[in-house]
DNA sequence: ATGGAGATGTAAGGTTTTCTTACATGGTTT
DNA sequence: AAACCATGTAAGAAAACCTTACATCTCCAT
């Protein structure tokens, strides 16, 4: 099985999901609702989330607390899936996190700034 | 985050369990009555599994399909355990089954009817 | 063949978890 | 102040899971 699927496969639950990310369910579906993750279904209609999942809903708890809101992070993440737009800027994940962090400082002049990062790699 | 704890977390759900085994819960729950798992308990009193789990779960289907018994099973999981053991016979895990699958298929070649389990000791 | 033991199926009744929908609330932005 | 954004909360329904208990099937020994 490849690393991808593993990545991809739903496995986690709501409140599992719920733990792992110290999201709230109301927090969870609302980012859902407006299409930065979709998580599988089960026939009885429950969230099935997977590790990927997971790592997004981090990436946005932590967009979030550095003061962009949710159009913005839609936008980040559109431009990320953007295959010439990842060639031509050449960044990782982490250095593109970093990069817009550093953006959303400077336009805003927040100064509450807990780096904390969701590396869920240690789980596949 | 160490590697013992990551395979350890519980993660998983019953339903995701049976969907990764394909074992019915009915199953799942004999061995946990037997002891062979102890998954996690949830507030709620919902179990919750770890990789681990699934693993043994996995290991201990492929040893009743050899034709073992779950007192047999037990006997191996708790000789595994043993340190001295487990560094005397310096086998791994997949190494095991191997071997005990070997010897599983031999004692159905010799006969049947006059295998008895002590005769198999030396082998774990 | 008969009976017992081991492993699994299944049903009933109850509890927990999750779902959707809708309204409320506390900060921001305009 | 009004509008907007992100989140909290409540209600009612449905799905998933729990334990308990009995049924069934296959081996194996008597």
């Amino acid at each position: 099985m490849s690393r991808e699927i593993r990545r991809t496969m739903p496995l986690l639950s709501m409140s599992i999901v719920m733990q792992l990310t110290e999201l709230s369910a109301r927090q969870i579906r609302y980012y859902e609702e407006h299409h930065l993750i979709e998580p599988h279904r089960t026939e009885g209609n429950r969230r099935m989330f997977s590790l990927n999942d997971v790592d997004i809903l981090l990436e946005i708890k932590d967009y979030l607390e550095q003061g962009m809101n949710i159009a913005k992070i839609k936008k980040i993440f559109t431009k990320k899936q953007d295959p010439a737009v990842a060639e031509e800027t050449n960044l990782s994940d982490t250095e593109l996190r970093r990069v817009m962090r550093e953006e959303m400082r400077q336009a805003q002049r927040m100064q509450k700034s807990s780096i904390r990062q969701g590396d869920l790699s240690r789980f596949y």
